[in-house]
DNA sequence: CACACAACCTGTCAGC
DNA sequence: TGCTGACAGGTTGTGT
């Protein structure tokens, strides 16, 4: 499910029941999520206040009362949705289940298991193994041209993987990188090396556009994604390449029929799909 | 170090 | 209907 846009919507709509409430019960159904949650998790959440909902990259960090930070990351599969109490039975895959003191349930739900939450203290933020080393956010003014070709530069990987290495740039994934790569007219399979300088320049803006106009749409829904209010997002409505195999691109004149349209490859173990006549 | 690939886990869909 | 294989939005760990 989940890049940087989907995530921020999440984000969202759990800032609008979470902020300021108490966490008066969290029910545990499994000991582990990908990995195992911390010690006493549910236990050392229950009573606390949430104080604040912040994002970098694809996670979501929750300040609590005391000093802790929730940190969630949805993985593959993982979702976080809020109905009014009380809880019904658990449906399968609800993995955690948190109440709130007015009466809100929130339903960690995550069928493949690839998402995880920690809960450590604020000040071991900085150090946290998942945090340090993440590239700059998309959307802030850390990631800029000079900076991008400055990580792209003498690296003979494609330019779709790197910009899926979240030391890069933080908070991408398969989509959205296709997208951006397309709207730029960058060939996925050009050596990152290549694009540095000018074609870099060029990215910075369209994919700072995309993940922008992604979050205004609430995300993109595929399979089972909902938002955090149960609402979709509709974003997917505007890929121009992912998951769309042989469609005209929309961008060149070619005929689908006569040329193929758009193309999908394995890059990295990942599909990665564009149209060869535009993208260069 | 840089890069490719398998693994993690479950579900769905296409093809036989 | 049922089986098999491919594939799915991410990240980590292993191997070359």
């Amino acid at each position: 499910m989940p890049e940087l846009p989907e995530v921020e919507t999440v984000r969202n709509g759990l800032a609008l029941k979470l902020q300021g409430r108490r966490l008066v019960r969290v029910d545990q159904h499994r000991p582990d999520l990908r990995f195992p949650l911390p010690i006493d998790f549910a236990q050392r959440l229950t009573g606390r206040q949430v104080q604040s909902l912040d994002r970098r990259a694809k996670y979501i960090l929750i300040r609590v009362e005391g000093g802790l930070v929730w940190m969630i990351h949805l993985g593959m599969s993982g979702s976080m949705v809020v109905k009014p109490g009380p809880a019904g039975r658990p449906a399968a895959h609800d993995h955690l289940v948190f109440h709130t003191d007015d009466g809100w349930v929130v339903t960690y739900n995550d069928t493949r298991r690839f998402g995880f939450m920690d809960l450590f203290d604020e000040a071991a933020m900085d150090s946290h193994p998942m945090l340090a080393g993440l590239g700059p956010e998309p959307l802030g003014n850390g990631f800029h041209a000079d900076g991008l070709s400055g990580r792209l530069r003498g690296r003979a990987a494609p330019i779709k993987s790197m910009l899926l290495d979240q030391k890069v740039v933080a908070g991408l994934g398969n989509i959205y990188v296709c997208e951006a790569l397309f709207r730029a007219g960058i060939d996925p399979t050009r050596s990152a090396d290549s694009v540095a300088g000018a074609d870099a320049e060029r990215l910075v803006p369209i994919i700072r556009d995309v993940l922008s106009e992604a979050i205004a749409a609430g995300g993109s829904t595929l399979r089972d994604f909902v938002q955090s209010d149960g609402e979709l997002g509709y974003f997917q409505h505007s890929f121009q390449v992912y998951g769309r195999e042989g469609e005209g691109c929309g961008r060149c004149d070619c005929d689908p029929a006569a040329t193929g349209g758009v193309k999908r490859i394995t890059q990295s173990g990942r599909s990665t799909f564009f149209c060869p006549r535009y993208q260069h």
